[in-house]
DNA sequence: TTTTTGATTTTTGTATACAATAATTAGGTG
DNA sequence: CACCTAATTATTGTATACAAAAATCAAAAA
Protein backbone atom coordinates (compact mmCIF):
# COMPACT_ATOMS: atom_id res chain seq x y z
CA UNK A 1 0.00 0.00 0.00
CA UNK A 2 0.83 3.77 -0.08
CA UNK A 3 2.26 4.08 2.99
CA UNK A 4 4.64 1.31 2.80
CA UNK A 5 6.07 2.98 -0.09
CA UNK A 6 6.56 6.33 1.58
CA UNK A 7 8.57 4.53 4.07
CA UNK A 8 10.62 2.59 1.39
CA UNK A 9 11.44 5.84 -0.84
CA UNK A 10 11.53 8.12 2.07
CA UNK A 11 13.01 6.42 5.76
CA UNK A 12 13.69 9.81 7.22
CA UNK A 13 11.80 12.80 7.28
CA UNK A 14 12.31 14.84 4.09
CA UNK A 15 10.06 17.27 1.87
CA UNK A 16 9.13 17.21 -1.01
CA UNK A 17 11.49 20.29 -2.27
CA UNK A 18 14.60 17.76 -0.98
CA UNK A 19 13.21 15.26 -3.20
CA UNK A 20 12.38 17.12 -5.85
CA UNK A 21 16.04 17.96 -5.52
CA UNK A 22 17.32 14.29 -5.71
CA UNK A 23 15.15 13.35 -8.99
CA UNK A 24 16.47 16.50 -10.64
CA UNK A 25 19.85 15.49 -9.84
CA UNK A 26 19.90 12.54 -10.75
CA UNK A 27 18.14 13.14 -13.88
CA UNK A 28 20.74 15.72 -15.12
CA UNK A 29 23.46 13.64 -13.95
CA UNK A 30 22.11 10.51 -16.16
CA UNK A 31 21.61 12.99 -18.90
CA UNK A 32 18.00 11.99 -18.96
CA UNK A 33 17.70 16.11 -18.62
CA UNK A 34 20.28 17.32 -21.23
CA UNK A 35 22.61 19.94 -20.97
CA UNK A 36 21.38 23.23 -21.68
CA UNK A 37 17.76 22.15 -21.76
CA UNK A 38 14.96 24.25 -20.39
CA UNK A 39 13.40 23.64 -17.16
CA UNK A 40 9.42 24.08 -17.74
CA UNK A 41 7.66 24.08 -14.26
CA UNK A 42 4.39 23.21 -15.56
CA UNK A 43 5.91 19.64 -17.30
CA UNK A 44 8.40 19.19 -14.26
CA UNK A 45 5.63 19.48 -12.00
CA UNK A 46 3.43 17.13 -13.66
CA UNK A 47 5.98 14.85 -14.32
CA UNK A 48 7.26 14.63 -10.49
CA UNK A 49 3.95 15.45 -8.79
CA UNK A 50 4.30 18.20 -6.87
CA UNK A 51 3.60 22.07 -7.20
CA UNK A 52 5.45 24.94 -8.62
CA UNK A 53 6.54 25.57 -4.89
CA UNK A 54 8.84 22.68 -3.72
CA UNK A 55 10.09 22.26 -7.45
CA UNK A 56 11.28 26.00 -7.60
CA UNK A 57 13.02 25.49 -4.40
CA UNK A 58 15.24 22.21 -5.20
CA UNK A 59 16.13 24.04 -8.93
CA UNK A 60 17.32 26.61 -7.19
CA UNK A 61 19.35 24.47 -4.40
CA UNK A 62 20.51 23.00 -7.95
CA UNK A 63 21.82 26.03 -8.85
CA UNK A 64 23.89 26.62 -6.35
CA UNK A 65 25.45 23.06 -6.79
CA UNK A 66 26.04 24.02 -10.76
CA UNK A 67 23.71 21.43 -12.36
CA UNK A 68 21.18 24.18 -12.73
CA UNK A 69 21.63 27.87 -14.42
CA UNK A 70 19.28 30.64 -13.64
CA UNK A 71 18.22 32.80 -16.21
CA UNK A 72 16.16 35.74 -14.59
CA UNK A 73 12.64 36.00 -15.85
CA UNK A 74 13.41 33.50 -18.16
CA UNK A 75 13.23 30.60 -15.62
CA UNK A 76 16.34 27.62 -15.65
CA UNK A 77 18.39 25.52 -17.65
CA UNK A 78 20.21 22.98 -17.10
CA UNK A 79 24.19 24.31 -16.92
CA UNK A 80 25.70 23.38 -20.06
CA UNK A 81 28.52 20.83 -20.95
CA UNK A 82 31.69 22.44 -22.50
CA UNK A 83 34.92 21.08 -23.06
CA UNK A 84 36.42 24.08 -20.96
CA UNK A 85 34.21 23.89 -17.81
CA UNK A 86 34.70 20.13 -17.25
CA UNK A 87 38.53 21.02 -17.51
CA UNK A 88 38.42 23.35 -14.86
CA UNK A 89 36.48 21.12 -12.57
CA UNK A 90 38.62 18.63 -13.14
CA UNK A 91 41.51 20.98 -12.19
CA UNK A 92 39.96 21.74 -8.93
CA UNK A 93 38.99 17.86 -8.64
CA UNK A 94 42.69 17.10 -9.34
CA UNK A 95 43.78 19.43 -6.31
CA UNK A 96 41.09 18.18 -3.98
CA UNK A 97 42.10 14.83 -4.66
CA UNK A 98 45.74 15.62 -3.82
CA UNK A 99 45.25 17.16 -0.38
CA UNK A 100 42.67 14.20 0.12
CA UNK A 101 45.39 11.43 -0.37
CA UNK A 102 47.71 13.66 1.85
CA UNK A 103 45.54 13.60 4.53
CA UNK A 104 44.09 9.84 4.20
CA UNK A 105 48.12 9.01 4.21
CA UNK A 106 47.45 10.10 8.16
CA UNK A 107 44.05 9.30 8.99
CA UNK A 108 43.24 6.33 7.46
CA UNK A 109 42.19 3.28 9.29
CA UNK A 110 43.74 -0.04 7.84
CA UNK A 111 40.27 -1.56 7.72
CA UNK A 112 39.62 1.50 5.26
CA UNK A 113 42.00 0.60 2.87
CA UNK A 114 41.35 -3.49 3.28
CA UNK A 115 37.75 -2.39 1.89
CA UNK A 116 39.48 0.05 -0.61
CA UNK A 117 41.79 -2.71 -1.57
CA UNK A 118 38.71 -5.00 -1.51
CA UNK A 119 36.56 -2.85 -4.07
CA UNK A 120 39.76 -2.81 -5.99
CA UNK A 121 39.48 -6.19 -6.68
CA UNK A 122 35.84 -6.39 -7.48
CA UNK A 123 36.77 -3.55 -10.46
CA UNK A 124 39.23 -5.96 -11.66
CA UNK A 125 36.69 -8.62 -11.40
CA UNK A 126 34.16 -5.93 -13.81
CA UNK A 127 36.89 -5.19 -16.30
CA UNK A 128 37.60 -9.29 -16.84
CA UNK A 129 33.86 -9.66 -17.15
CA UNK A 130 33.49 -6.42 -19.90
CA UNK A 131 31.18 -5.20 -17.48
CA UNK A 132 31.58 -1.37 -18.37
CA UNK A 133 28.40 -0.12 -15.96
CA UNK A 134 30.17 -1.92 -12.85
CA UNK A 135 33.20 -0.98 -13.30
CA UNK A 136 32.50 2.44 -13.54
CA UNK A 137 30.19 2.76 -10.91
CA UNK A 138 32.90 1.02 -8.52
CA UNK A 139 35.91 3.07 -9.81
CA UNK A 140 33.62 6.28 -8.87
CA UNK A 141 33.54 4.53 -5.40
CA UNK A 142 37.23 3.63 -4.72
CA UNK A 143 38.04 7.69 -5.55
CA UNK A 144 35.04 8.19 -3.17
CA UNK A 145 36.62 6.12 -0.48
CA UNK A 146 39.87 7.57 -1.21
CA UNK A 147 38.61 11.29 -0.48
CA UNK A 148 36.05 10.23 2.59
CA UNK A 149 39.44 8.78 4.03
CA UNK A 150 40.38 12.44 4.31
CA UNK A 151 38.32 12.42 7.34
CA UNK A 152 37.22 16.20 6.27
CA UNK A 153 33.51 16.79 5.48
CA UNK A 154 33.61 19.78 3.81
CA UNK A 155 36.16 18.22 1.29
CA UNK A 156 33.65 15.59 0.87
CA UNK A 157 30.74 17.23 0.20
CA UNK A 158 32.90 19.84 -2.30
CA UNK A 159 34.07 16.51 -4.44
CA UNK A 160 31.08 15.11 -4.71
CA UNK A 161 29.38 17.96 -6.29
CA UNK A 162 32.00 18.38 -8.63
CA UNK A 163 31.71 15.05 -9.45
CA UNK A 164 28.51 15.05 -10.55
CA UNK A 165 29.21 17.45 -13.07
CA UNK A 166 31.80 15.02 -14.49
CA UNK A 167 29.76 11.93 -14.61
CA UNK A 168 27.18 13.84 -16.89
CA UNK A 169 30.31 12.97 -19.34
CA UNK A 170 30.18 9.56 -18.41
CA UNK A 171 25.82 9.37 -19.31
CA UNK A 172 26.29 11.93 -22.25
CA UNK A 173 29.23 9.86 -24.27
CA UNK A 174 30.27 6.49 -23.37
CA UNK A 175 34.01 6.78 -22.68
CA UNK A 176 36.27 4.36 -24.64
CA UNK A 177 37.03 0.95 -23.63
CA UNK A 178 40.77 1.12 -24.38
CA UNK A 179 41.74 3.26 -21.04
CA UNK A 180 40.85 0.53 -19.35
CA UNK A 181 44.23 -1.00 -18.94
CA UNK A 182 46.04 1.74 -18.13
CA UNK A 183 43.22 3.03 -15.53
CA UNK A 184 43.75 -0.28 -13.68
CA UNK A 185 47.63 -0.27 -13.24
CA UNK A 186 47.05 3.31 -12.27
CA UNK A 187 44.66 2.23 -9.69
CA UNK A 188 46.81 -0.28 -8.30
CA UNK A 189 49.58 1.62 -7.83
CA UNK A 190 47.43 4.57 -6.12
CA UNK A 191 46.46 1.79 -3.64
CA UNK A 192 50.13 0.81 -3.09
CA UNK A 193 50.75 3.83 -2.31
CA UNK A 194 48.00 4.48 -0.11
CA UNK A 195 49.06 0.99 1.81
CA UNK A 196 52.92 2.27 2.18
CA UNK A 197 51.66 5.69 3.13
CA UNK A 198 53.43 7.76 1.03
CA UNK A 199 51.75 10.63 1.20
CA UNK A 200 53.88 12.33 -1.87
CA UNK A 201 53.63 9.40 -4.14
CA UNK A 202 49.98 9.13 -3.79
CA UNK A 203 49.49 12.97 -4.39
CA UNK A 204 51.72 12.51 -7.37
CA UNK A 205 49.93 9.60 -8.78
CA UNK A 206 46.42 10.70 -8.26
CA UNK A 207 47.05 14.10 -10.38
CA UNK A 208 48.87 11.66 -13.16
CA UNK A 209 45.46 9.75 -12.92
CA UNK A 210 43.10 12.78 -13.26
CA UNK A 211 45.30 14.58 -15.80
CA UNK A 212 44.76 10.97 -17.89
CA UNK A 213 40.61 11.42 -17.15
CA UNK A 214 40.72 15.14 -18.78
CA UNK A 215 42.06 14.02 -22.05
CA UNK A 216 39.71 10.79 -21.99
CA UNK A 217 36.55 13.05 -20.56
CA UNK A 218 38.27 16.27 -23.51
CA UNK A 219 38.57 13.80 -26.09
CA UNK A 220 34.73 12.23 -25.30
CA UNK A 221 33.12 15.89 -25.28
CA UNK A 222 34.68 16.95 -28.18
CA UNK A 223 33.75 14.17 -30.68
CA UNK A 224 30.12 14.32 -28.78
CA UNK A 225 30.39 18.26 -29.78
CA UNK A 226 31.67 17.45 -33.68
CA UNK A 227 28.46 14.66 -34.09
CA UNK A 228 25.94 16.68 -32.63
CA UNK B 1 22.57 47.22 -33.63
CA UNK B 2 21.16 45.16 -31.28
CA UNK B 3 22.48 44.09 -27.87
CA UNK B 4 24.12 40.60 -27.23
CA UNK B 5 23.06 40.54 -23.73
CA UNK B 6 21.98 37.13 -24.21
CA UNK B 7 25.84 36.07 -24.99
CA UNK B 8 26.28 37.74 -22.02
CA UNK B 9 26.70 35.35 -19.12
CA UNK B 10 26.45 38.01 -16.45
CA UNK B 11 22.21 38.53 -15.80
CA UNK B 12 21.29 42.29 -15.10
CA UNK B 13 18.35 41.77 -14.59
CA UNK B 14 17.57 40.72 -10.25
CA UNK B 15 14.80 38.85 -8.65
CA UNK B 16 13.62 38.83 -4.96
CA UNK B 17 14.97 35.65 -4.36
CA UNK B 18 18.49 36.80 -5.11
CA UNK B 19 18.91 40.20 -3.72
CA UNK B 20 16.72 38.19 -0.55
CA UNK B 21 20.07 35.68 -0.76
CA UNK B 22 23.03 38.33 -1.03
CA UNK B 23 21.07 40.24 1.64
CA UNK B 24 21.22 36.82 3.99
CA UNK B 25 24.82 36.02 2.90
CA UNK B 26 25.69 39.10 4.56
CA UNK B 27 24.00 39.40 7.35
CA UNK B 28 25.60 35.90 8.25
CA UNK B 29 29.21 36.75 7.20
CA UNK B 30 29.02 40.16 8.89
CA UNK B 31 27.73 37.92 11.97
CA UNK B 32 24.24 40.04 12.33
CA UNK B 33 22.41 36.41 11.80
CA UNK B 34 25.10 34.73 14.61
CA UNK B 35 26.09 31.19 14.09
CA UNK B 36 23.50 28.54 14.90
CA UNK B 37 20.48 31.43 15.14
CA UNK B 38 17.05 30.29 13.84
CA UNK B 39 15.95 31.84 10.97
CA UNK B 40 12.59 32.46 11.74
CA UNK B 41 10.67 33.25 8.03
CA UNK B 42 8.32 35.90 9.59
CA UNK B 43 10.34 38.00 11.35
CA UNK B 44 12.85 37.68 7.83
CA UNK B 45 10.15 38.69 5.87
CA UNK B 46 9.21 41.50 7.48
CA UNK B 47 12.53 42.64 7.78
CA UNK B 48 13.18 42.37 4.25
CA UNK B 49 10.08 43.61 2.81
CA UNK B 50 9.26 40.14 0.91
CA UNK B 51 6.98 37.53 1.02
CA UNK B 52 7.84 33.48 2.19
CA UNK B 53 8.45 32.30 -1.69
CA UNK B 54 11.30 34.39 -2.47
CA UNK B 55 12.63 34.06 1.30
CA UNK B 56 12.88 30.45 1.21
CA UNK B 57 14.16 30.35 -2.49
CA UNK B 58 16.94 32.18 -0.90
CA UNK B 59 17.80 29.95 2.28
CA UNK B 60 17.73 26.96 -0.43
CA UNK B 61 20.39 28.56 -2.11
CA UNK B 62 22.30 29.76 1.17
CA UNK B 63 22.04 26.12 2.24
CA UNK B 64 23.90 24.51 -1.33
CA UNK B 65 26.51 27.28 -0.03
CA UNK B 66 26.94 25.99 3.33
CA UNK B 67 26.07 28.82 5.19
CA UNK B 68 22.53 27.43 6.56
CA UNK B 69 21.52 24.47 7.73
CA UNK B 70 18.06 23.14 6.90
CA UNK B 71 16.15 21.11 9.49
CA UNK B 72 13.46 19.55 7.79
CA UNK B 73 9.94 20.75 9.39
CA UNK B 74 11.80 22.78 11.38
CA UNK B 75 13.00 25.52 9.41
CA UNK B 76 16.96 26.85 9.17
CA UNK B 77 19.57 28.21 10.98
CA UNK B 78 22.77 29.76 10.25
CA UNK B 79 25.27 27.57 9.91
CA UNK B 80 27.43 26.74 13.27
CA UNK B 81 31.09 27.65 13.25
CA UNK B 82 33.02 25.49 15.15
CA UNK B 83 36.97 24.97 14.84
CA UNK B 84 36.85 21.45 13.32
CA UNK B 85 34.86 22.76 10.41
CA UNK B 86 36.94 26.12 10.11
CA UNK B 87 39.77 23.89 9.74
CA UNK B 88 38.29 21.53 7.46
CA UNK B 89 37.39 24.78 4.82
CA UNK B 90 40.86 26.21 5.28
CA UNK B 91 42.74 22.76 4.74
CA UNK B 92 40.42 22.68 1.33
CA UNK B 93 41.02 26.34 0.33
CA UNK B 94 44.94 25.57 0.72
CA UNK B 95 44.58 23.12 -1.64
CA UNK B 96 42.92 25.51 -3.92
CA UNK B 97 45.44 28.00 -3.10
CA UNK B 98 47.94 25.95 -4.06
CA UNK B 99 46.23 25.28 -7.50
CA UNK B 100 45.72 28.81 -7.86
CA UNK B 101 49.14 29.77 -7.44
CA UNK B 102 50.27 27.19 -9.91
CA UNK B 103 48.02 28.17 -12.73
CA UNK B 104 48.66 32.08 -11.77
CA UNK B 105 52.38 31.52 -12.49
CA UNK B 106 51.08 30.37 -15.68
CA UNK B 107 48.52 32.52 -17.00
CA UNK B 108 48.48 35.65 -15.06
CA UNK B 109 49.50 38.72 -17.24
CA UNK B 110 51.98 41.50 -16.20
CA UNK B 111 49.49 44.23 -15.28
CA UNK B 112 47.54 41.61 -13.67
CA UNK B 113 51.05 41.51 -10.99
CA UNK B 114 51.62 45.09 -11.28
CA UNK B 115 47.79 45.49 -9.80
CA UNK B 116 48.32 42.76 -7.53
CA UNK B 117 51.40 45.10 -6.40
CA UNK B 118 49.68 48.25 -6.25
CA UNK B 119 47.14 46.42 -4.14
CA UNK B 120 49.80 45.45 -1.87
CA UNK B 121 51.48 48.66 -1.21
CA UNK B 122 47.16 49.72 -0.03
CA UNK B 123 48.00 47.22 1.96
CA UNK B 124 50.87 48.39 3.59
CA UNK B 125 49.62 52.09 4.12
CA UNK B 126 46.45 50.68 5.92
CA UNK B 127 49.14 48.60 7.72
CA UNK B 128 50.97 51.65 8.61
CA UNK B 129 48.05 53.51 9.70
CA UNK B 130 46.45 50.79 11.64
CA UNK B 131 43.55 50.88 9.96
CA UNK B 132 42.30 46.83 10.52
CA UNK B 133 39.23 47.29 8.63
CA UNK B 134 40.74 48.28 5.36
CA UNK B 135 43.79 45.78 5.82
CA UNK B 136 41.88 42.52 5.93
CA UNK B 137 39.76 43.98 3.33
CA UNK B 138 42.74 44.35 0.64
CA UNK B 139 43.96 41.20 2.36
CA UNK B 140 40.95 39.36 1.24
CA UNK B 141 41.56 41.10 -2.12
CA UNK B 142 44.57 39.96 -2.54
CA UNK B 143 43.74 36.68 -1.98
CA UNK B 144 40.71 36.76 -4.51
CA UNK B 145 43.17 38.33 -7.13
CA UNK B 146 45.66 35.59 -7.09
CA UNK B 147 42.55 32.99 -7.55
CA UNK B 148 41.29 34.42 -10.52
CA UNK B 149 44.58 34.93 -12.32
CA UNK B 150 44.03 31.05 -12.34
CA UNK B 151 41.37 31.66 -14.34
CA UNK B 152 38.95 28.70 -13.77
CA UNK B 153 35.80 30.35 -12.84
CA UNK B 154 34.72 26.98 -10.99
CA UNK B 155 38.34 27.40 -8.70
CA UNK B 156 37.31 31.00 -8.12
CA UNK B 157 33.35 30.43 -7.59
CA UNK B 158 34.74 27.48 -5.31
CA UNK B 159 36.82 29.50 -3.01
CA UNK B 160 34.84 32.91 -2.66
CA UNK B 161 31.86 30.19 -0.96
CA UNK B 162 34.77 28.78 1.26
CA UNK B 163 35.97 32.40 1.75
CA UNK B 164 32.82 33.61 2.89
CA UNK B 165 32.67 30.72 5.86
CA UNK B 166 36.14 32.07 6.74
CA UNK B 167 35.18 35.76 6.95
CA UNK B 168 32.48 35.15 9.31
CA UNK B 169 35.02 34.43 12.22
CA UNK B 170 36.53 37.56 11.24
CA UNK B 171 33.99 39.40 12.19
CA UNK B 172 32.67 36.81 14.70
CA UNK B 173 36.16 37.80 17.01
CA UNK B 174 38.56 40.11 15.82
CA UNK B 175 41.92 38.88 15.16
CA UNK B 176 44.86 39.88 16.77
CA UNK B 177 47.08 42.57 15.63
CA UNK B 178 49.83 40.98 16.44
CA UNK B 179 49.78 38.63 13.08
CA UNK B 180 49.95 42.00 10.88
CA UNK B 181 53.79 41.89 10.78
CA UNK B 182 54.46 38.39 9.49
CA UNK B 183 51.68 38.03 7.19
CA UNK B 184 53.13 41.22 5.61
CA UNK B 185 56.37 39.47 5.35
CA UNK B 186 54.39 36.76 3.94
CA UNK B 187 52.45 38.11 1.38
CA UNK B 188 56.04 39.99 0.13
CA UNK B 189 57.39 36.62 -0.07
CA UNK B 190 54.16 35.71 -2.42
CA UNK B 191 54.11 38.41 -4.57
CA UNK B 192 58.18 38.16 -5.20
CA UNK B 193 57.57 34.29 -5.67
CA UNK B 194 54.43 35.39 -8.47
CA UNK B 195 56.52 37.92 -10.12
CA UNK B 196 59.03 35.72 -10.56
CA UNK B 197 56.63 32.71 -11.57
CA UNK B 198 58.24 30.33 -9.33
CA UNK B 199 55.10 28.09 -9.21
CA UNK B 200 56.59 25.76 -6.59
CA UNK B 201 57.42 28.17 -4.02
CA UNK B 202 54.57 30.36 -4.13
CA UNK B 203 53.04 26.95 -3.67
CA UNK B 204 54.57 26.55 -0.47
CA UNK B 205 54.67 29.70 0.75
CA UNK B 206 50.42 30.36 0.24
CA UNK B 207 50.95 26.74 2.04
CA UNK B 208 52.26 28.46 5.16
CA UNK B 209 50.21 31.36 4.93
CA UNK B 210 47.37 29.96 4.72
CA UNK B 211 48.61 27.48 7.94
CA UNK B 212 49.76 30.55 10.35
CA UNK B 213 45.77 31.62 9.07
CA UNK B 214 44.64 28.33 10.59
CA UNK B 215 46.44 28.57 13.89
CA UNK B 216 44.69 32.12 13.91
CA UNK B 217 41.58 31.64 13.59
CA UNK B 218 41.10 28.41 15.38
CA UNK B 219 42.36 30.62 18.39
CA UNK B 220 40.11 33.35 17.88
CA UNK B 221 37.67 30.83 17.45
CA UNK B 222 38.69 29.21 20.76
CA UNK B 223 38.57 32.07 23.11
CA UNK B 224 35.26 33.20 21.65
CA UNK B 225 34.02 29.99 22.94
CA UNK B 226 35.42 30.07 25.91
CA UNK B 227 34.03 33.66 26.53
CA UNK B 228 30.65 32.64 25.05
C1' DT C 1 8.18 37.91 -49.55
C1' DT C 2 10.07 39.90 -45.26
C1' DT C 3 9.44 42.71 -41.46
C1' DT C 4 7.00 44.87 -37.92
C1' DT C 5 3.78 45.63 -34.56
C1' DG C 6 0.26 44.63 -31.44
C1' DA C 7 -2.77 41.19 -29.34
C1' DT C 8 -2.83 36.62 -27.29
C1' DT C 9 -0.85 32.98 -24.84
C1' DT C 10 2.55 31.00 -22.06
C1' DT C 11 5.75 31.07 -18.45
C1' DT C 12 7.89 32.88 -14.67
C1' DG C 13 8.06 35.56 -10.17
C1' DT C 14 5.69 36.72 -6.04
C1' DA C 15 2.01 36.78 -2.64
C1' DT C 16 -1.22 34.49 -0.15
C1' DA C 17 -4.14 30.63 1.40
C1' DC C 18 -4.32 26.24 3.31
C1' DA C 19 -2.41 21.97 5.58
C1' DA C 20 0.73 19.60 8.49
C1' DT C 21 4.09 19.54 11.84
C1' DA C 22 6.32 21.45 15.87
C1' DA C 23 6.34 24.41 19.98
C1' DT C 24 3.98 26.28 23.80
C1' DT C 25 0.91 26.76 27.34
C1' DA C 26 -2.66 25.52 30.72
C1' DG C 27 -4.78 22.39 33.47
C1' DG C 28 -5.05 18.26 35.70
C1' DT C 29 -2.84 14.09 38.35
C1' DG C 30 0.54 11.61 41.02
C1' DC D 1 6.21 20.53 43.21
C1' DA D 2 7.22 17.68 39.13
C1' DC D 3 5.24 15.58 35.38
C1' DC D 4 2.20 14.34 32.10
C1' DT D 5 -1.41 15.49 28.68
C1' DA D 6 -4.41 18.07 25.78
C1' DA D 7 -5.58 22.31 23.73
C1' DT D 8 -3.81 26.37 21.74
C1' DT D 9 -0.57 28.86 19.14
C1' DA D 10 3.21 29.39 16.08
C1' DT D 11 5.89 27.94 12.31
C1' DT D 12 6.93 25.44 8.50
C1' DG D 13 5.72 22.99 4.02
C1' DT D 14 2.86 22.97 0.01
C1' DA D 15 -0.64 24.48 -3.20
C1' DT D 16 -2.79 27.95 -5.53
C1' DA D 17 -3.89 32.70 -7.02
C1' DC D 18 -2.39 36.75 -9.02
C1' DA D 19 0.97 39.92 -11.43
C1' DA D 20 4.63 40.75 -14.55
C1' DA D 21 7.54 39.48 -17.99
C1' DA D 22 8.61 36.80 -22.09
C1' DA D 23 7.28 34.13 -26.05
C1' DT D 24 4.20 33.31 -29.71
C1' DC D 25 1.29 34.35 -33.38
C1' DA D 26 -1.31 36.98 -36.80
C1' DA D 27 -2.36 40.72 -39.48
C1' DA D 28 -0.70 44.85 -41.70
C1' DA D 29 2.99 47.55 -43.94
C1' DA D 30 7.28 47.92 -46.58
Amino acid sequence: MQNDIEALEAPLARTLNETAAEKLREMIVHGTLSPGARLNERELTEMLGLSRTPLREATRMLASEGLVELLPNRGARVAALNVSTIRQTLQVMGALEALAGELACIHARDEQITELRATHFEMLADHARGDLDSYFHRNQRIHLMIVDMADNAVLSQLYRNLNDQVRRVRYMANLSRQRWDTAIQEHEDILAALSARDAEKLKALLADHLAHKLTVVSQALASKAAEG
